[in-house]
DNA sequence: AGCAAAATTAACTGATAAGTACATTTACAC
DNA sequence: GTGTAAATGTACTTATCAGTTAATTTTGCT
């Protein structure tokens, strides 16, 4: 099941960004959409073109959309009917729902890993660092359930679109190199027990930033405890890193 | 729910007789259930009624349907088309699809709630308790992906079909007093530190435990680490326990 | 034996959703 | 200006899907 239409005739390849090679100068667009006057002529449909723009609405209007109705469950004419342009368009940037798709997941993997490259610890000690860090990831979580969310629908789907993209394979060990500098530091320092796998220490971290949003409805539910509220959090922030931090200390 | 004893218990599969596809005409209807004669000949027009195995079978196909494709992906034709039954069946049983998906969400609740009954851990003092829960809990996640992925399915729809589910509200805290009561002992004993909230305790547990089925897929493809592995999960089983024990001790 | 309720079957339907055809307009290079 | 490729709009097609209709058979009961 689920195979590829492959509609034959024209493929296209227009992944392209900026045609021009010029900085995205926002333009001002004039809505897009042409009106059917009274007597049934339409306007002069006059429209300027924003490929760059349009790339980008159609973007955030399908996260959202995948977001909220996983892959299977979002709908492309929805996603269509709430850009200012038209269904016609997702399928000439993107190619199809997949594609699109797969945009989305792309662009929310970017997110998080240039924020981590922009992580600074050195300057603090191994024990600060590392509930620095894990302090990061847990904030970074909970303020970016579009991510949560899109991991968790990746994972449904087997993870096979990030099998298949060019763009983050392999990249991302760097979350996993900086944990193993801080480790050995706080080695040295005789600050942390020996023997503990970095990858361990990530997949903690990771796991309990990640549980706390992506599990927040049926914990909810199940036992009646609300993890999003501001109070809720910020405890279980504090329980979070005291976790990490007894995990790795002597 | 029938209530009758099935009588004859046959788990036999027919092939569709397709009856050459004319339009209206009075049917005779070879059944999944008739059996074929000795000579080889089937009986025409017979089959043994089995109200709950007819359903056993429905829920077992659509768990599986479900689990793979989640709610929205999930297709009734594709369910019925492999159950011995027929698409009107499930209509017949679970009134719709989200009737459907919401029975196999109960029974997932079910056994894992079943299980969890009967651990007996009192006779074990509170550490060893604590640690014996713990793998538990992580054997249980690991050996029964198709629970985590309900509850990851459940959870990307906002958990409103625990929410409106009348079997499964509130019923679940019994974990968490299982944990209070281990805490307590814990904290008599003065093996554990005090000012931890048993709550923390649960979601530390269920967090490292999911996560490691929830994200086996992403994480494989971001860090190329196997999780399910059975050398790499026996590695984090120990690596989470150890954990939840530095956690709450003193 | 006969009847009503429960169980089961095959075929049908209306809606929807992904994807396409094709015309039209804009932008830009010359 | 004009030609052309990129960008965009409108309307359509085709498959699929959740849910139904209506007939038929089984079964428990009297």
């Amino acid at each position: 099941m689920a195979t590829r239409p492959t509609p034959g005739k024209k493929s296209q390849e227009t992944l392209k960004a900026s045609p021009t090679g010029q900085k995205t100068q926002p333009r001002k667009v004039p809505s897009r959409r042409s009106k059917a006057e009274p007597d049934g002529q339409r306007t002069s449909a006059s429209w300027t073109q924003d490929p760059e723009g349009v790339r980008r609405d159609i973007l955030a209007t399908a996260r959202a959309e995948f977001v909220e109705n996983g892959l299977s469950g979002a709908r492309v004419d929805k996603i269509a009917a709430q850009t200012s342009t038209s269904k016609r368009m997702i399928y000439y940037y993107f190619g199809d729902k997949e594609g699109l798709y797969r945009a989305v997941l792309e662009e929310a993997y970017a997110g998080i890993r240039k924020l981590e490259k922009n992580l600074d610890l050195g300057a603090l000690k191994p024990t600060e660092a590392l509930a620095a860090l894990t302090g990061f990831t847990f904030d970074y979580h909970a303020d970016n359930p579009d991510f949560v969310r899109l991991v968790m629908v990746e994972n449904i789907h087997h993870a096979r679109h990030l099998a298949t993209s060019s763009k983050i394979g392999a990249l991302n060990s760097s979350a996993i190199d900086m944990i193993r500098e801080i480790y050995g530091r706080g080695l040295e320092d005789g600050v942390f027990r020996p023997g503990i796998n970095p990858i361990d220490i990530h997949l903690t971290i990771s796991a309990l930033s990640f549980y706390n949003v992506s599990n927040q409805a049926s914990i909810q539910q199940v036992f009646g405890h609300d993890m999003a509220a501001p109070k809720a959090r910020l405890r279980r922030r504090h329980s979070v890193i005291d976790t990490v931090t007894q995990m790795v200390s002597v």
